[in-house]
DNA sequence: CTTCATGCAAACTGTTTGCAGAGAC
DNA sequence: GTCTCTGCAAACAGTTTGCATGAAG
């Protein structure tokens, strides 16, 4: 499944160019539905390019992160992950185990928050004169496997 | 201002021992409303006691951050950042500029925002059988000094 | 044929770890 | 006196940068 041609457009729109391993990199967060680290997209598109590198990698996700095509998230574990903005999975917030690491993604009651959001947004980007364009929503704990004790 | 009492207590709760460092971390926290970094606090920390170490301080805040009693942020700038969870200030969320990292707190719709979480917190615990401790919302954009154009 | 993108290696930066000595209780 | 905490130096991991080569338009 090659990466759809509307991507050379927007390449275009702001004077990069498409090529191979930027490509590559969108295909692989095209085809997952999980939060990749740099170091997983660089593992995947190794397999089919082996010849790209990984500051490749950071440096694409980096250009579509400033293009607003891809979400950057933290999610305490040192290292960043990336996701699609326009990707297979609906809009959704996160659960993050502070014990193991594990995420779960959650769309239920997201209807609910981001119309309050919406509300929100429109309120304080006018009192701060900032301009918002995403919010990031993480409930913290931990997971079914963790909540027994066994701390770290 | 030397930090209250009954941390001492806290701190023996969970097998550790109150210290010259421990009280000045926290005596940093208490006394500011910026999102402090660990090098930050070392600096601070180290005005009043030159021969603490910023290992130490690190060690501080990831403790503090198990027991709950700090929050730990990343910003997207790299570092980490903490607050205390019994702060001056009220609960508050966060706006963050994309383009040169500057936050601000906001405290407005935070009733709002918390009721419409306690709601989601109950049902999420429930459904995934996970035992939720915190919320981090952040709205990211562009700060009105980054708005007209200039990028990075 | 000009300009932007890439790969490699090396540099950077925030954070963590091992260990022997010091301090809390 | 025991057990935890500390400071130092060194290690670590993810990410960024400099530079010469290669590819896109």
């Amino acid at each position: 499944m090659p990466c759809p041609p509307w991507w050379h457009g927007k390449f275009r729109d702001c004077g990069c160019r498409m090529t191979i391993p930027r490509q590559a990199v969108i295909d692989v967060l095209t085809a997952t539905s999980e939060h990749l680290s740099a170091e997983d997209i660089y593992f995947e598109v190794h397999k089919v390019y082996p010849a790209i590198g990984l500051t490749t990698v950071y440096r694409t996700l980096d250009l579509l992160a400033q293009m607003g095509m891809v979400f950057k998230f933290d999610f305490g574990d040192g290292r960043s992950r990336y996701e699609l903005v326009e990707g297979t999975k609906k809009h959704h917030h996160h659960l993050v185990c502070t014990n193991c690491g594990r995420v779960i993604d959650y769309s239920d009651f997201i209807e609910e928050e981001v119309k309050l959001f919406n509300q929100v947004e429109k309120a304080l980007s006018q009192k701060h004169n900032f301009e918002i364009t995403a919010h990031q929503v993480q409930f913290l704990g931990r997971c079914n496997n963790c909540k027994g004790g066994n701390n770290r």
